[in-house]
DNA sequence: GAAAAATAAGACCGATTGGTCTTTTTTTTT
DNA sequence: AAAAAAAAAGACCAATCGGTCTTATTTTTC
């Protein structure tokens, strides 16, 4: 056997909660509906986990996997550093209509929903923003090496500009239930791109 | 008396109840929580509300009332569309350090927060944000009337661009801590309206 | 200041919360 | 196939959940 049935159970859980918790917020989803999820009872789940918080931060790691394998990948297969931003602004142009998981982006769903009493989360979603901020600053200072972009671009500002507005969008699009606001902000950042950005 | 008694308390149920809500999210405060902040008993929350949901919906509205109020505030004091714009980016380059209420932008937590348990609330979280697009999509309309702005930009799309790039720029900030992404957001919109918005 | 009305208290409710623990079942090892 | 180990079940727990209702108190009206 490949694989220990345990740890397929392990990773059912995981997936069914970070769709769980990415819709209904740590503190609106209750272990009954995990149970209900899942299929499984309570000593089935707590024999893999050891409380409800240790869950959350295993299903946000894995939704943030998700993200980042993503973006590693549009970044991957596209040569210039514009090609690769523009790959990640029209994965972000669709993202309302294919969400990584169900209910929106598990990063902004993330930052949002967790207040000060789960510190262990909070520094986790620190740390997936910062990372992500970073792959975007080296798309960045490799473009300027390239000579594609400007030299005197900023590659951290850079990189914040282009992620809070994309974030920003989903945000919005989110409450509207609008998928051309995300249109408008796709189209913005390609502009940006290739008036500010490109040399 | 030129206010009864239990309009007072129900009003001091409602600016507590917006800070606390706002800050552990509908699901996360409990009764008990607004009990503690109010000093008050369930006795006398639930002599002016008929349920928790009902204290939630009254409380978003006030914290959008105050967001509302601010920004017509920060609108009317100028007299150019350029200076108002530029009034409301300087207002929420502060955003951080200032929120109207604890615990960040009610709009962007009662989007995020809001799920579709609660369609009364997310009706009025999109009322909401559909009224803060339309009056920047007015702001940018009278600019070009007076013709400081270019003939062919678009009042909507720029008015979705400005308050995009804003509340997602309030998401980073809350999970980065760090009050420089508010500066580089408001720099940047900041030469959006120079550089595009401007003739 | 007395009567009426509004307000708040607080005991109480059933349901649900996250979590534990023993027992049963299934899987893995030998 | 037997023994050992892992996994899942499900009864059980105290605490808390949102909410109700009667009683006591305070405020308003007359």
């Amino acid at each position: 056997m490949i694989m220990k049935k345990g740890t397929l159970t392990r990773d059912h859980i995981i997936t069914q909660a970070a769709e769980l918790f990415n819709t209904r917020g740590y503190a609106g989803a209750s272990m009954a509906e995990l149970m209900a999820v899942t299929g499984l009872k309570k000593g089935g789940i707590y024999n893999h986990f050891q409380s409800k918080e240790e869950i959350a931060v295993a299903a946000f790691e894995y939704s943030a996997g998700l993200v980042k394998a993503i973006l590693r990948d549009e970044i991957e297969k596209k040569a210039t550093a514009k090609a690769k931003l523009t790959g990640i602004i029209e994965y972000y142009r669709a993202y309302p209509l294919n969400p990584v998981v169900k209910g929106g982006c598990p990063v902004l769903n993330s930052i949002v929903d967790t207040d000060n009493t789960n510190p262990q989360l909070k520094e986790k979603v620190k740390l997936v923003v910062e990372d992500m901020l970073w792959e975007l600053e080296r798309i960045i200072a490799y473009g300027i090496r390239r000579q594609e972009f400007k030299a005197d671009i900023e590659p951290d500002k850079t990189a914040v500009i282009i992620f809070t507005f994309i974030e920003g969008g989903i945000a919005i699009t989110r409450s509207q239930s609008d998928g051309k606001i995300m249109d408008v902000v796709a189209d913005q950042l390609l502009r940006y791109l290739e008036d500010e950005l490109v040399r």
